[in-house]
DNA sequence: TTGTATGCGTTATCAT
DNA sequence: ATGATAACGCATACAA
């Protein structure tokens, strides 16, 4: 048979009308025992598989959306294995389209999504304003460890991490504790949010915040690190008066601080405490043991997930869209250390 | 407008008939100028999308999925970005489902991806013989970076990778050179291509394969390192006899290799060398430094959209199914070095 | 060149 | 409880 079965072929195989066929298919409880059997031994046997496009001309698709910017980006690729994994218990599929750092390439795969009317659309990555306008508001949309105004956003409290990380190091002792963030693709929300955190918990600790100990200039958005990014951080790190313990704002940012670190011969944790932000997995590797702020990504997921199946009030107890924010949690390992003592 | 408008709206919008828009949405060039603008004009006015399922329902599916076991692997999510991203260069989207580890639930994920009536699908992972079964002879299949009898498969060429290795091992002076490949998840007839590489690259540099040198013992297959898998790595490298030189059968073995080396005070690359396979990012981190066999991804990527869209004669030249395989590339970093002089 | 009619595979409505 | 039939949105063969 060259062409797959239709349900037509399986209500004449069976000898019913394709309305039972269908009836079967759709869990209804109104057929009669004995039918139900013949079908399913039809379909059995015929190896019948519904056609998903043709279904979802009547109903609604289940098909969910997935954009990233980079996939290479590990917490991204983690996130997206939780979403698909439970996506896929709600039995629903994901298109996943990655859109790289091209503007119009981003809004030429989002315009695919909506041409194959995914029930709902997730966004691990800003889209630009012109991809974000294609998607119509017949599309639910959600995003995801990132912050979209006037939608829901469901994220890390990125705020009470960073707060975190500069407690845990301000407990250790370190006085100039200073905040990276330039150059690795981000959200500028979700940066400016981690930036917030870190002046929230220098002022906590009744620390002051220097100008010299930040590192922010934001650089091409959703890129990989520049080759010159390593220049400038050991230029930051090779200062005189340079922080004796660094929040970077991410996982990727606090790889790029140890390379450089490595490269000036500046010991981490001895004279360099240093804590990440997403716990990626290789963060945990030996030689890297990168103190961290860990995402709670299992639960990112479920709610988004959620969220897109059964609408923002499924999530969201009171009117959407609002954001919905959960715990970070602090995880220790060997990248932070008592600050020196002064020489 | 509740409902995203149809080809029939844009067809009363711009008072012409529906298949003039058709027409002009497939690019025929019988449609006359003024129409064609007209038409154009009411889709731009109408924010008009295709409906990607019902046009399905008459021509070829442009949508490929891609089969993947664990998208955290970050050689799948970086061949899998450039899968999409070549793809989407053709105009192609990618359906994307990872099965895990669990047998049953890949076959449901597969199943789905033959009721969305995708043109093809894409094996990263070795899909078990149930879930290859339901997919039937009028969905193609290719499979990439695993190797699958009486299928087209497109991968590198895993034996001449391991080769190069011991080949680069050798000339360095290495004399007891190993191979681990246990127990971190992959397809066994690649672990078994990549061993035989190994075997003939001892047995041209002139070298004996000692048992005791080995550390093959498949563990579950598709599965995260296991908790004990350090303990058996401790082990292997804490015997009186062991290499001078070890072939990982993966960057990801490599990495486990490094952490049970750290553990233990066995020094890289001084007193063991090693060598990985993927080369995936993070190999190149300055505190991993992995000499390891780089695959040719983008070319990977290339010819397996190619393959699936085009079918394989549009890739192997002789009668399909064959396989093809790409040749590796050595990357030299700093985990390999001058075998210790003997003591 | 443009319009009309038909089919694609499924679900949903409505008689029976 | 079951079956006939009308959508669904689009492409295509054919008629005008």
């Amino acid at each position: 048979m060259r062409r797959p079965p239709t349900i037509i072929d399986v209500a004449s195989y069976a000898g019913v009308s394709k309305s039972s066929v269908s009836n079967v298919l759709q869990g209804k409880r109104t057929v009669d025992e004995t039918i139900r059997k013949r079908v399913l031994d039809a379909i059995d046997e015929l190896g019948y598989r519904p056609n998903a496009g043709a279904r979802y001309m009547r109903q609604r698709s289940k098909v969910l959306g997935v954009v990233v910017d980079d996939l290479t980006n590990p917490f991204h690729a983690e996130l997206a294995t939780y979403i698909e994994a439970y996506a896929a218990k709600r039995m629903h599929s994901i298109l996943l389209v990655v859109t790289g750092s091209q503007l119009e390439h981003q809004s030429s795969r989002v315009r695919s999504l909506v041409e194959h009317r995914v029930a709902a659309m997730m966004f691990l990555s800003a889209p630009g304003k012109k991809a974000l306008e294609l998607v119509g508001p017949e599309i639910r949309k959600v995003f995801v460890g990132i912050r979209m105004a006037k939608e829901l956003s469901i994220a890390v409290d990125d705020s009470a991490g960073t707060s975190l990380a500069v407690e845990h190091l301000a407990a250790l002792g370190h006085k100039k504790i200073g905040f990276v963030s330039a150059m690795l693709g981000n959200d500028p929300n979700v940066e400016a949010a981690r930036f917030k955190g870190y002046q929230h918990g220098m002022r906590v600790a009744g620390l002051g915040v220097e100008e010299a100990h930040l590192l922010r200039e934001v650089g091409a958005r959703n890129s990989e690190p520049s080759p010159n990014y390593q220049e400038i951080l050991k230029q930051f790190l090779g200062r005189r008066n340079r922080p004796t313990a660094l929040v970077a704002a991410l996982d990727r940012v606090a790889l790029e601080i140890i390379s450089a670190a490595d490269a000036l011969g500046i010991r981490i944790p001895e004279s360099l405490s240093l804590v990440g932000f997403d716990d990626i997995t290789i963060a945990s590797h030996s030689r890297i043991a990168l103190t961290t702020i860990a995402q709670p990504m299992k639960d990112l997921a479920r709610l988004v997930v959620d969220a897109a199946i059964d609408g923002p009030s499924a999530v969201a107890g009171g009117k959407p869209p609002a954001s919905i924010f959960l715990p970070p949690r602090l995880v220790v390992r060997r990248s932070t250390a008592q600050a020196p003592t002064k020489r």
